[in-house]
RNA sequence: GGGCCAUUAGCUCAGUUGGUUAGAGCGCAGUCCUGAUAAGACUGAGGUCUCUGGUUCGAGUCCAGAAUGGCCCA
């Protein structure tokens, strides 16, 4: 016997049992135990942060990190997976200054590093609950008991190793490079952190600004001469020292009421200038090689107490490519010269590009390139320093000071808005601002080539990342910027000679603790700030004392460092890279994660090991709102994803996730959403699964029994198809594709329960078990039994459910999970591609038959005497003469009439409704034979009297007794029919006559006619 | 400014290499079936396949450009 079950079910109550049984049992560790002797299937977990509550993006991220390795072990794998969690970073930090109210990092330092991180270290887990009660309940099957953990002091020294390593081939540097800062955060932020913050239509200050030639053009003496330039930054002004120009392009000189302005041709009109008179032409070139075309600096730095230097470089070991500035003397007289650089747009602004080394990568680079000068008037916080009129500003703040300022001294030629796009720092979204900084670099262009070749092995779904984000990304290398300036984070192992300069990389502990005159170690070790900045050792080159550079480390090094840290690789597991246990065979995240960990990963791996460290990985697309705007808290729209999981359980937002559109498009969410997968596709299941345990039990079927099948072909038919889908859902699973796997487990299903079930109902209810009826219910049996184990990676507690009932309860030798069980294998001998057309061209003159009936307005109730239909061709014709009895059954017809196909239907018999779908018509007659309505009439009274049945309460096996009263055609087709009526609504008898007490009745209208009917319960 | 993706019914999505009249589910209106009943079947209304050009005998599909949205880069 099965347990019983109702056709009302409640999904969210059947999965909080199945997860106390796998609890119980421990069905996760033993599904990967089980398969310890096969070979490794590998997963990298992306470790997420726990420090804020889980949204329902985690939960799509999950749900495809989940399916793949439930798949891979039924198919045999030895799959661990380890759950991994995210502790470092500014969010973190962030976080925490807000919980304390502080504003800067000068806060932090006050309160003391050891009590901040302390908190950091509390604050990171905040949320973890949440995230492994979430992770648990919509069964990502992951082990949380033993995650890595990227502040572990095992895991810091494994990434201390990976730096080493880097450092020992020169890829580790420090240099100045112009990258964005947060001035609030005081830090730097990567490229990859930068992507999240573009902020559009910002509005920003447009200027046109005069700077004036020392001693004017030699050929215009007259009037003073200005070079006009353009910015949208007023702050950087101050730092400018010098002016670039085109050098092939044409410039030319106007004349004013009393200066001449200098500007490129090409943007004459679009600075307004049209009315003016051009009095000399020449070219960009010359303009940057006439002698006396200097000009005057707008702000002096020496004239504002502000220093002014320039570059030299030196070479030392790990330190490849290092500059220092060099301090310059004070010049009351200081000019600035033209530059002719590729830089210089003719698109917009004047074709004279103001330059200020300090404030722009490619400055920067210009002033390398033409030992300009390096001023630099903006402290960490974006203060601006000096005594000039602007200063003790925030820089966005000293904008229209400067503007004021240049106006009075006659400067500012044209002031305007501008809205263009803007980087913000993605976390507390102050306006970044372009500086040049003394930042440690990871040499990553020094491998380009290795990390474009590793990415032709990795497998991108959707492919189009590949050789597009991805690919363009690689392409675009360049150098990480990987220290920060920050207090929570693994701290940068790199020590330097307070009195030499000289650096010394730390790549461990032991390492550590060798080393000659070490002091300041304590123990319990933490290897975090402010301890690890306590420890010093001697000099090797010089004997002085060696200190810990200040900075730590990008999180997304740590993350990026999984695969040998959450190993404590080679201190440990250095069996780790020939074992299997490295590459990943598989990752999946969301498609941010491209310049992230994606990134990362590859990055340290190609590093490291000159090889890619996962080969296949899904990319998710972002989530919407039903409305398909972005989800954010400001605007109140995001799905609070338990609240969806309660409401209709894991099961059903995993289908969602899983077959609603391909993983890498955007998606829209809703809760309406999955309850439409609920009820289309779980509850149809459901009730498949639901009416087979009825019968089953009512006829006592076990499992199995029988011996050899007669199987029909409805039977052959099913078998088939469900072999095609095993063939196909193994398929799209080894092709990492659950989208179309899903896809063909739910048409199968609509098969299943829409025409096999359907068409099979009368061989269950018939009271003679026959071979027949016994392989209706194998067939149907294995076909249930199949779509568990199929769905098993899919939706794993409906899966259970089902297992536990169908196979559980009758093989107590089986496994006892369905996680435990092997993935199908497709018997393709099963596999009849005719049987499947065939039984097509049946649902299709069904199809065709139906909705003549329906036109003709003659319920499928009523018998008619025949259908006619034409087919496409003959060989279709001896197909359906075959099949001729479903369709007698299906259209309740006494006959089908198949025509040829060259035959007009139309025209052969009268009064006929015909219904046409390309080579394809059914026609149905519209007269009625006096034996055909009184066969409609008795089954009409079928019909009335089983909906007495179930409104009465009965149960589905219950004998009754039939009371009827009504005129004498009433009674005649009682009489005629007493036979069919019996067995069809397990009638004892059929008495004519008034119902006596306690015997349900109602009176019903069946076209003319009037009757009384009762049914009664026999005990 | 550049790149990638998307745009098909009111909503969510299919549409293989170009080939009759562009499909499904949900929703809506109606009919039916029902011993799966909080399902199911059928019919109907609902589409300038975002737009403009081009290639072709033939374009939702291929090409170019544009628009809108999303993501990314600068």
């Amino acid at each position: 016997m099965f347990h019983p079950v109702s056709s009302k079910v409640n999904f969210p109550q059947v999965e909080e049992s199945i997860l106390s049984l796998w609890k119980k049992h421990n069905v996760f560790e033993r599904s990967v135990n089980a398969r310890g002797s096969g070979s490794r299937f590998v997963f990298y977990e992306g470790p997420p942060t726990a420090n804020g509550s889980p949204g329902i993006h985690h939960v799509l991220a999950r749900v495809f990190k989940d399916v793949i390795p439930r798949y891979r072990v039924m198919k045999g794998y030895y799959t661990p997976r380890i759950a991994g969690w995210d502790t470092h970073g500014l969010p973190v930090e962030l976080e925490v200054e807000r919980e304390l109210g502080f504003s800067s990092k000068a806060d932090i330092e006050e309160y003391g590093i050891d009590r901040f991180n302390a908190r950091c270290r509390q604050s990171v887990f905040g949320y973890l609950k949440q995230w492994e009660a979430m992770t648990e309940r919509i069964g990502f099957w992951v082990d949380l008991k033993h995650p890595y953990i990227t502040m572990d002091n095992r895991y810091i020294e494994t990434v201390w190793w990976a730096i080493k390593q880097m450092w020992d081939r020169g890829l580790i540097y420090q240099g100045y490079k112009v990258t964005p800062h947060c001035p609030r955060c005081g830090t730097s932020l990567s490229s990859h952190e930068v992507a999240l913050g573009y902020q559009d239509n910002v509005e920003d200050p447009s200027i046109y600004v005069k700077f004036k030639v020392v001693k004017g053009l030699p050929s215009l003496p007259d009037k003073p001469t200005y070079l006009l330039a353009w910015t949208t930054t007023p702050w950087t002004l101050p730092g400018n020292t010098a002016l670039a120009v085109a050098p092939d392009a044409e410039y030319v000189v106007v004349a004013g009421d009393d200066e001449y302005l200098i500007l490129a041709s090409a943007l004459f009109k679009q600075a307004k200038l049209e009315g003016c008179e051009i009095v000399e032409r020449m070219k960009g070139s010359d303009l940057a090689t006439i002698t006396g075309v200097n000009y005057e600096p707008l702000y002096n730095p020496h004239k504002y107490g502000v220093e002014r230097s320039r570059f030299e470089t030196v070479n030392e070991t790990g330190v490849l490519g290092a500059r220092r500035l060099k301090l310059q003397k004070p010049n009351e007289k200081l000019t600035y010269k033209v530059i002719a650089t590729d830089f210089v747009s003719m698109e917009e602004g004047t074709g004279i590009v103001h330059v200020a080394p300090a404030y722009g990568e490619v400055d920067y680079q210009a002033g390398q390139d033409n030992d300009l000068d390096f001023v630099h008037p903006v402290d960490l916080q974006g203060i601006m320093t000096g005594n000039y009129p602007f200063s003790g500003r925030f820089v966005k703040d000293a904008d229209p000071l400067i503007l004021d300022d240049l106006k009075s001294r006659g400067l500012l030629f044209r002031s305007e808005k501008i809205r263009h796009t803007y980087p913000f720092c993605w976390r507390c979204e102050a306006p970044l601002l372009y500086y040049a900084k003394q930042t440690w670099y990871i040499r990553t262009t020094a491998v380009k080539e290795a990390l474009v070749a590793g990415n032709d092995e990795i497998n991108w779904y959707p492919e189009h990342i590949k050789y597009g984000r991805f690919g363009d990304w690689l392409q675009n290398n360049v150098d990480w910027a990987f220290s920060r300036e920050r207090y929570w984070g693994t701290p940068l192992p790199v020590w330097q000679c307070e009195a030499c300069g000289s650096y010394d990389c730390v790549g461990g502990v032991d390492e550590l603790k060798g080393k000659a005159g070490l002091s300041g170690l304590k123990e319990p070790l933490d290897l975090h700030r402010p301890f690890v900045d306590e420890l010093t050792f001697t000099c090797s080159q010089c004997g002085a004392k060696m200190k810990r550079v200040p900075e730590v480390i990008d999180c997304w090094f740590d993350s990026g460092a999984m695969p040998i840290a959450q190993w404590h690789y080679p201190f440990e597991n250095d069996t780790l890279l020939g074992d299997g246990r490295f590459p990943a065979d598989y990752i999946c995240e969301a498609v941010d994660q491209t310049r992230g960990w994606f990134y990362s990963l590859h990055a340290i791996s190609t590093l490291l090991f000159n090889r890619p460290c996962f080969r296949n990985v899904i990319c998710l697309g972002h989530i919407l709102d039903a409305k398909g705007e972005k989800m954010s808290k400001a605007r109140g729209n995001v799905v609070e994803p338990m609240a969806v999981i309660d409401k209709h359980g894991a099961d059903a937002v995993r289908w969602y996730c899983l077959t609603a559109s391909p993983p890498g498009n955007v998606r829209r969410f809703s809760e309406r959403l999955v309850s439409e997968v609920t009820r289309r596709f779980l509850l149809m299941l459901w009730n498949v699964y639901s009416f087979f345990v009825t019968y089953a039990n009512i006829d006592h079927f076990v499992p199995g029994s029988g011996g050899a099948l007669e199987e029909s072909e409805l039977d052959r038919w099913i078998i088939s198809e469900l072999n095609q889908l095993i063939a196909d859902v193994d398929g799209a699973l080894e092709a990492y594709n659950p989208m179309e796997a899903g896809r063909k487990i739910e048409s199968f299903v609509n098969e299943l329960s829409n025409w096999y079930v359907r068409r099979s109902r009368r061989r269950f209810w018939k009271s003679e078990s026959d071979a027949d009826k016994l392989s209706a219910y194998n067939t149907l049996y294995q076909c249930l039994v199949t779509l568990s184990k199929l769905l098993a990676p899919f939706t794993p507690f409906l899966a259970e459910e089902l297992y536990q009932n169908l196979v559980g309860s009758a093989f107590p030798e089986a496994p006892d999970s369905v996680h435990l069980t092997d993935f199908p294998v497709a018997d393709v001998t099963k596999v009849d591609k005719q049987l499947a057309a065939d039984t097509r061209l049946v649902m299709k003159i069904s199809s065709l038959g139906r909705a003549a009936r329906s036109q003709a307005g003659i319920k499928v109730r009523q018998p008619l005497a025949h259908v006619l239909v034409s087919l496409a061709s003959n060989q279709e014709q001896e197909i359906l003469e075959r099949l001729k009895p479903q369709i007698l059954e299906e259209l309740n017809v006494k006959d089908v009439i198949i025509r040829p196909p060259t035959v007009d239907i139309s025209v052969s018999v009268p009064a006929v409704v015909i219904v046409t779908e390309g080579d394809y018509s059914v026609a149905v007659p519209t007269e009625l034979s006096p034996e055909l309505r009184a066969e409609g009439l008795a089954r009409e009274i079928v019909h009335r009297l089983q909906t007495m049945r179930r409104s009465s309460g009965f149960d589905i096996a219950d004998r009754i007794v039939t009371y009827y009263q009504g005129e004498a055609y009433i009674k005649q087709v009682m009489e005629d029919f007493a036979d069919y009526i019996k067995q069809e609504t397990l009638s004892r008898e059929l008495v004519d006559g008034v119902p006596h007490e306690g015997v349900f009745t109602e009176s019903h209208r069946l076209g003319d006619y009037e009757v009384l009917l009762g049914v009664k319960r026999l005990e």
